[in-house]
DNA sequence: CCGAAATGTTAGTCATCATTAACGTAACCG
DNA sequence: CGGTTACGTTAATGATGACTAACATTTCGG
């Protein structure tokens, strides 16, 4: 049969994938040093060491998962900024990007933000500018909306925001999807406009 | 009984503390599978198999250390329903204690809200109710506040608050506690404003 | 058909690690 | 004093786990 032939092997680039998401699912629950490398074969049904076949160790796939991860945050976020028009339709596109991956995928997200530190040196460096740079759309469109707001005090706000985002894996299930999107589309709004506003110190 | 001498050796107690500090430290940092017995004795100046003198393993090291940072939550939102005026105040309390928690004891906050997973079935079904305990707390008075809102609308952005708040070990450094503690509390209280207004679903 | 990728498999190998054993030592109680 | 208690120490011990070796099998491109 003339079946024109797939370029790449039709198993490998599914394979890859799939491993790819089944070790973020278990990394997520167990945390990286709880899952082993069997463990992680077995989700996807080969066995043990057969992911050396796709990766060269446990570490390159965390450093490839993160990496991925932080790149199509700071590509989505980049495109936000650019197509959107003024700054207050580009703080909504942020949100927009954040919640998306926060509820699509939350089991990277979670990965995200907790096993930078298992990263080996050379690639955390680069996550982390992913990250910074990520941060710093956040930041830079704030500051046009607040422009007497210190770069501190926005820097703060956003990662509380994150925050916010991202506890949509700890209340899985309370509500649906289509719920849970405006919900926290209104409570991160809303939370940054009052952390640019009352500047001063008053008592708790 | 007539007070006889202190019944508990002074050292123990403190050597116990001492350890579960540590060993918060190093769980938060690196999470529990990647933070041996030895890391935790070397942590506190002793060395490895020494912690058997104070915890059965390191199992029930994890489990006192859940426990007990379930229940002082648990504690202090009982105390602050009970002492509290109306619900805005009642809130703010709450608020506070959850603020005050999360600068003061980040590591214990983090470590809360990554390893139930690890502990032994026991305790955790224990912890769990605990924690249920606290969420209930937050629902009640904001029930109050809002009559008209769905339990699990409240619920979720009760979570999605202790996300907020709990962010505060990642943005560490940026702000300094006195001015971070009334920018989450402004944060948080807007954002549980927002919450329960717009309960219609609109297009994000 | 031939050989080279690509992709698996099952048995090591070598570390690391939780836990236990066996053995001090100092303080305190009687 | 004498022994018990609290606390430590340094060796095992036994699992588990990451990674490597040696050995198929399938799939194609030529």
């Amino acid at each position: 049969m003339t079946t024109v032939p797939t370029p790449v092997p039709r198993t490998r680039g599914n394979r890859r994938a799939e491993i790819l998401r089944e070790a973020a699912r278990l990394f997520a629950a167990r945390g990286f040093h709880g899952v082993s490398i069997e463990d992680i074969g077995g989700a996807v049904g080969v066995s043990g060491p057969a992911l050396y076949r796709h990766f060269s160790g446990k570490d390159a796939l965390l450093s490839e998962m993160l990496l991925d991860v932080s790149s199509r945050l700071r590509e989505s976020a980049a495109a936000a900024v650019t197509y959107a028009g003024g700054p207050e339709e580009t703080l909504d596109a942020l949100l927009g990007v954040q919640i998306t991956f926060a509820i699509e995928e939350p089991a990277l997200i979670t990965v995200h933000d907790r096993e930078l530190g298992n990263v080996p040196e050379r690639e955390r460096r680069q996550i982390r500018r992913l990250q910074r740079l990520y941060v710093e759309e956040w930041v830079t469109v704030l500051a046009e909306l607040h422009p007497s707001c210190p770069a501190a005090r926005l820097r703060a706000a956003t990662h509380a925001v994150f925050g916010l985002l991202n506890s949509t894996p700890h209340s899985a299930g309370e509500l649906p999807p289509q719920a849970m999107r405006p919900l926290l589309h209104a409570m991160a709004r809303t939370a940054l406009d009052a952390a640019v506003a009352a500047p001063e110190v008053n008592a708790d």
